[in-house]
DNA sequence: GCAGGTGTTGAATG
DNA sequence: ACATTCAACACCTG
């Protein structure tokens, strides 16, 4: 899926596309991508208005009139796009908002991971999956002091704690793996073994690569388009996502992909080096 | 046919 | 109770 850069990409489209349409009605052909009852979720919507679209890490939040909110998670390749209720449903389309214009916004997932929650507004953070996250990358509350503390009795290695969404929420596969390049260190080094340098080197790598994936719209590798339907920008400032085999940009040595926290990590064995 | 893939969850394990 | 690992979710691609 898209991480907190592409997510924020899908909102900030979305917004352009649906804010302030009106919810004539709401159709579920997968009543899993709806957690909860699916046919409440739909009456729920009826005659609703889109007056806002937030987003929490990887969460969008479609805030609607009569205090009511849609918790969106794409996982892995959820997608939006804008179309027409008479339009044929495409093959992997499982949600359809119709507007009162005649326009509707159609949810399509090919894998079928994502979820969407209907919630009274403001219960989010106690009723949905956001309710164990850690702070967002780039948020106040994400601070090099709780960076440093969180990581202090983190036994399993740096890979899985920064894709741990309870410790900071927001990275994934990709942006992970970036920002471990950036700051030089092993994705297989224990949380605790990192120097105070190293912590600071690696906090200051996340709030750069995520701000910068933001500024790009994305970033693209397999699958990621925003609700306008245009790719991101920020594969091209990958430097190891993407590149196991090629030459390291900054010493030249071989990139390599090892399975690590469960997922393929790619890192330079050369200037990654654990130490 | 088999493995891997932008993510999360809950069960199982220590 | 807590930290950690891993299969499962479902489908497409190489």
């Amino acid at each position: 899926m898209p991480e907190m850069p592409e997510v924020e990409t899908v909102r900030k489209t979305l917004t352009e596309l649906v804010l302030g349409k009106t919810i004539e009605k709401a159709k579920v052909w997968y009543p899993n991508i709806i957690i909860g009852d699916s046919e409440s979720f739909c009456n729920q919507l009826k005659k609703k208005k889109i007056i806002k679209i937030d987003r929490y890490a990887k969460f969008l939040l479609f805030r609607l009139s009569d205090n009511i909110t849609i918790v969106s998670h794409l996982r892995m390749e959820g997608k939006y796009r804008l179309a027409t209720p008479h339009e044929e449903k495409n093959k992997h389309d499982h949600v359809e908002f119709i507007f009162t214009d005649g326009t509707s916004l159609r949810y399509n997932d090919v894998r079928k991971f994502g979820r969407m929650q209907l919630v009274e507004t403001g219960t989010e953070k106690q009723k949905t999956g956001i309710k164990k996250l850690g702070p967002e990358a780039l948020s106040e509350g994400f601070t090099l002091s709780y960076f440093q503390r969180a990581l202090r009795n983190k036994k399993k290695n740096i890979k899985a704690v920064l894709l741990d969404q309870n410790v900071v929420s927001g990275l994934g596969n990709i942006y992970a793996d970036e920002t471990l390049w950036l700051s030089k260190i092993n994705p297989e080094r224990p949380g605790n073994s990192l120097s105070c340098d190293e912590i600071t080197s690696l906090y200051k790598a996340i709030n750069q690569v995520i701000s910068q994936a933001i500024k790009a719209h994305g970033t693209t590798v397999h699958s990621f388009l925003d609700a306008e339907g245009q790719t991101g920008g920020y594969q091209k400032y990958l430097k190891v996502y993407g590149r196991a085999g090629k030459k390291c940009f900054r010493c030249g040595a071989t990139l390599q992909k090892n399975h690590i926290a469960g997922r393929g990590t790619t890192f330079c064995p050369k200037c990654q080096e654990v130490k």
